[in-house]
DNA sequence: TTCATTTGTCGTAATAAGAGACAAAGAACG
DNA sequence: CGTTCTTTGTCTCTTATTACGACAAATGAA
């Protein structure tokens, strides 16, 4: 049941209805590619004729094509349609402290070229240098994967929706930082950049196929560096007054607790980051600028999980203690927006079997209800690579949104 | 921009944009009311003659009426158009702990009768008795309200959003309870039950006219007894999966804090509800069965203010800890939701002025940027009765709801 | 070969928006 | 007092799109 606002509301005009029904046919043949007119027709409950309107339509924009024809048992054959993926591409870069990663997709996410990455420059023009550069060099190396019809950035940090400026990206050192016209005038493609929380958030729902709960209300959350939270409420990404929206990270499990970076105490970010993790093993504040055995600065999570597998009671202590507070800022995200599903990725998530029963006890603990306590948790590993698929998401997700209306 | 749920869509059908337009023309008219057929149009920037087609079933189904005709320095004189309030009404019921209250208004909040009241009867069969007696006590006295369009009532706890029945309310000590159907069934209208702070909230954005910050995200905090939160996202309640969303005030300020009626510990609301507050006042835990001089028992949150007033430092104190701790709240939400406008309702508002910049100290230590620490925080005075106007709106507010579309 | 089935297209009807003409009502003005 | 101009609300015509049904083409089964 959703108001209409009095002063910015859509009127329907006589295209309406047609666009509604266009970008419906579209995500179908996304979702149940490949598929027949007719079986697009069943499925949207309107007449052949209705649909084929439509599908001429998408033909002659190019955004679908008809394939080969389909099999049946008897009668005449379907023409299969498909998304026209076909010479064209979709550039995803993750920008995060140590690292840069750069991946080409097609319009529907699905990886062309192997990713690539090479360490991050944190003065901005030139890393955005370094960037088109690699850019231009995977285009002109790959000839096969056809225009590229755009350049999708996610960041550590929080984005200005109308200048997509980079407002403050704490673990890269950013305060109002620009690179997206930059970068697009270096490259000449539309570019653009978005929170990686975000990001992710938009990877899963456009990745779900099928899957009813997926669309609906959902949240990710990414335990890395720092806690990046996306929140979807009705299939579009909450966003907020200022596009901060979903810094669950940055809400307190303690107010009295450990200092976090943000200039806060005691928030979750503080209780679960991998240096938090960490810092917990060793017994003392990575943070603080004491000089630390070179173990320690290149010690990584990666190594403590296979310390904690090996038996090191330290390293388990050290992962059941990340576990716990994990499950307690869970609760928090459940009892404030009770998504379908939550979505959890970071490194930690390798170490999964090991925390989950911890996880889920912490969330029980502080969920308001039985039902809330249940909430399914999905693991997103990393080689699925959600920050570069909604990197991706960002360039191809507007052809398939829903119109504005009323 | 939102996906397209490729199991759940609507189709575009011949009818859809003329539905679209008609609710549009129907939410303007009750916003702009009195309007002209031609202010409509140019409102909306559709024909005089498309809007009157609309105007024309709106009329033949007596949702809007024609009233005077208007005055203009020139030309024809317009025929005011107006919601069709005559003759019918909605009641308006707000279950709380100690005191239930019974307002009537007609079909666009407006208030037509005296609020009524009487104590809470925790046993619901009981209270349901009581309900509707008094229900149809006052439709008959007061014949001049007219049909009654239906009951909307509020409690102070999580309801299903399908059954419609109480799933647990703390306060109240109700669990599992069922008083739609029967309130129903002992008065003969449709009845509608929904938590307190999602009604408030749903109060707030029925009554905005004109300002548009007010549709947008917003969310509505309730420090009484316990802590209501509605957040309300593109006009629309957040409800979750399970209609719990909004649970800010089991957040955790410190999960080492206070114990919480919910059984968790340090909850906000454990650290700013009326009982919290007082118990810092009496340097005790008001919730522990000690035994507690009549003073005590009998104190309130008013009380408290008139003595801060008053010069009492200890009263001060208390208060200003609250404050503290209700902005440091508030900090979550806005780091979490980023929400255009907070509003607050609550005894502990006619203090505000003694508090506000406490307040805002705290929400600006920990939001994460400058424009979040300045998110506009709005006081929601009692005589304004949220509540009550939340009631009334779970009512009359689906008749101007959007349509659900793609 | 015949028949049933399925696909995709075509033609007609119904519905609603887009555009503009027009009558009615009334103020301004000579 | 009559003329002119403005404004409102209705009406007609056009265009676009869905709704419905018919039909040809394709194809396997009997």
């Amino acid at each position: 049941m959703r108001k209409i606002n009095p002063n910015n509301f859509h009127v329907a005009t006589r295209g309406t209805s047609r666009e509604i029904n266009r970008q419906i046919a579209l995500n179908l043949v996304r979702t149940h590619q490949p598929i027949s007119r007719a079986d697009l027709a069943r499925i949207m409950g309107v007449r052949r004729g209705a649909v084929s309107l439509i599908v001429n339509d998408l033909l002659a924009e190019g955004l679908i094509f008809e394939g080969a024809t389909g099999e049946s048992h008897r009668g005449r054959k379907p023409t299969f349609l498909y998304i026209d993926s076909r010479e064209r591409c979709v550039v995803a870069v993750d920008i995060r402290v140590t690292r840069t990663s750069l991946m080409v997709t097609d319009l529907i996410g699905r990886q062309l070229v192997a990713t690539s990455g090479f360490p991050t420059d944190r003065d901005p023009k030139r890393l955005v240098a370094e960037l088109s550069k690699r850019i231009k060099k995977v285009l002109s190396e790959h000839k096969e994967v056809g225009e590229c019809k755009g350049v999708g950035v996610v960041v550590p940090g929080m984005v200005d929706r109308a200048t997509s400026r980079v407002i403050h990206a704490p673990t890269l050192g950013w305060r109002d930082v620009e690179i997206r016209e930059s970068l697009a005038s270096a490259t000449g493609l539309p570019v653009h950049v978005e929170n990686s929380g975000k990001a992710c958030a938009l990877a899963q729902i456009w990745a779900a196929r099928g899957d009813a709960a997926a669309t609906g209300d959902v949240v990710f959350v990414s335990v890395s560096d720092g806690i990046g939270v996306g929140i979807v409420v009705n299939g579009e990404i909450l966003r907020g007054r200022h596009n901060i929206a979903g810094e669950f990270g940055h809400v307190p499990l303690s107010i009295d607790g450990p200092r976090c970076p943000c200039g806060a105490t005691g928030c979750w970010e503080a209780y679960i980051s991998n240096l938090a993790t960490l810092s917990r093993y060793f017994g003392r504040n990575l943070r603080e600028a004491k000089p630390a055995a070179a173990e320690v600065t290149t010690f990584t999570i990666e190594d403590l999980i296979v310390r904690a597998r090996a038996g090191d009671a330290k390293a388990v202590a050290a992962i059941e203690a990340t576990a716990r507070y994990l499950g307690l800022g869970l609760a928090s995200i459940v009892n404030a927006v009770d998504p379908a599903r939550i979505y959890i990725g970071g490194e930690i998530i390798a170490a999964w079997d090991l925390i989950e029963p911890d996880v889920r006890a912490a969330l029980a603990e502080r969920a308001l209800s039985p039902d809330a306590a249940k909430t399914e948790i999905r693991v997103v590993s990393l080689e699925d690579q959600p920050r570069l698929r909604g990197a991706a998401a960002l360039v191809t997700a507007p052809a398939f949104a829903a119109p504005p209306i009323a």
